[in-house]
DNA sequence: GTCTATAAAAAGATAGAC
DNA sequence: GTCTATCTTTTTATAGAC
């Protein structure tokens, strides 16, 4: 627990990377552990079989959120806007981690579409109490989700989203701010 | 063109119905072949390949988006409400197909990919002359990429969505229009 | 802990009969 | 147009040496 080897590590981000860049065709343990570079033995001594590699990178995801929620909790800027900031992946560890197991659901793995609605519900237990009502907190929640989904596609085949940055990212979230205040 | 096969449409209707229940690593020539009620032979003789197949679903994808521009240009309760509303999947042609195709992008299909970009782009369009500016453009689209963002999580694994419905919907609609009206 | 070698199953595709 | 039979490649997993 304390001290989880390298490798073992080094094998869960080659897996995550392949799930991000290529897809979940291409997360073979093949592919993985070539580009970990161990043998597939090397791979199957740390992971048994693709399900306890998925596990584990669900797993990784879950204490992820633990710390995403204490930052949200702490933005100076307030909860909302923080949020939404947070929704437009930019590439650190839990953006990954949400990508990745995203991928897996959309492959067909039960246990990552329930670790996302998880995921999500404690989300919305954090914004719950700064926005206005239910109505407001749909709208944050479902934007976020946008913000997401947008990035999900992206990720894989296209040179970039249009997805709002700079100036027009500040005007969105002040629109929201403005329409789900409390 | 003008009289395709029924059974060319029943073996796409097979594999989307597949790509939607079960994910995209489920939805194997095998697997279509068996639900649509053909050989594998038979199934091969429509689609030469699994990227026949996967094409043909794009294909249909974006014949039924441009009945939805249509429908969304006609909508007599205004644009932009009938696109949020619309974009609570109900299990219609073109929710299926935006859902098939989703997981299809997911597992790595960079044509998927691109169809959805490219559909999300059609929609801007018509959304555009409807709202305020840039920011409640975006809005009014991350909100509707939301709303299926959660679709595609729930549709193969979770008993249903904390999606609005009713009143809630209601809403949520009241609150973007009078956030986004020009 | 990591490797090589190998088995076992599944997936995509071809050939040719009917 | 649809089938059966077969082939190839890929993918997952096991066994046992180092």
């Amino acid at each position: 627990m304390s001290r989880p080897p390298h490798a073992r590590q080094g094998v869960l981000d080659a897996f995550e990377a392949i799930l991000i860049a290529d897809g979940e065709r291409a997360a073979t343990m093949d592919a993985v552990a070539r580009s970990a570079g161990v043998s597939k033995g090397g791979l199957l001594y740390h992971f048994a079989s693709k399900d306890a590699l998925e596990a584990a990178l669900i797993e990784r995801l879950r204490t992820l959120v633990d710390q995403d929620l204490d930052d949200i909790a702490a933005a100076p800027e307030g909860v909302v806007a923080y949020f939404i900031r947070s929704s437009i992946m930019l590439g650190n560890p839990i953006d990954r981690a949400v990508t990745a197991v995203s991928r897996l659901a959309q492959g067909g793995s039960a246990a990552a579409g329930a670790a996302l609605h998880e995921v999500r519900e404690r989300w919305a237990g954090a914004v719950r109490p700064h926005v206005r009502d239910d109505a407001a907190l749909n709208l944050v929640l479902l934007l976020s989700d946008g913000l997401y989904f947008n990035n999900l596609i992206d990720d894989t085949s296209m040179p970039a989203a249009a997805l709002p940055s700079g100036d027009d990212l500040d005007a969105l979230i002040a629109l929201v701010r403005a329409a789900t205040a409390p």
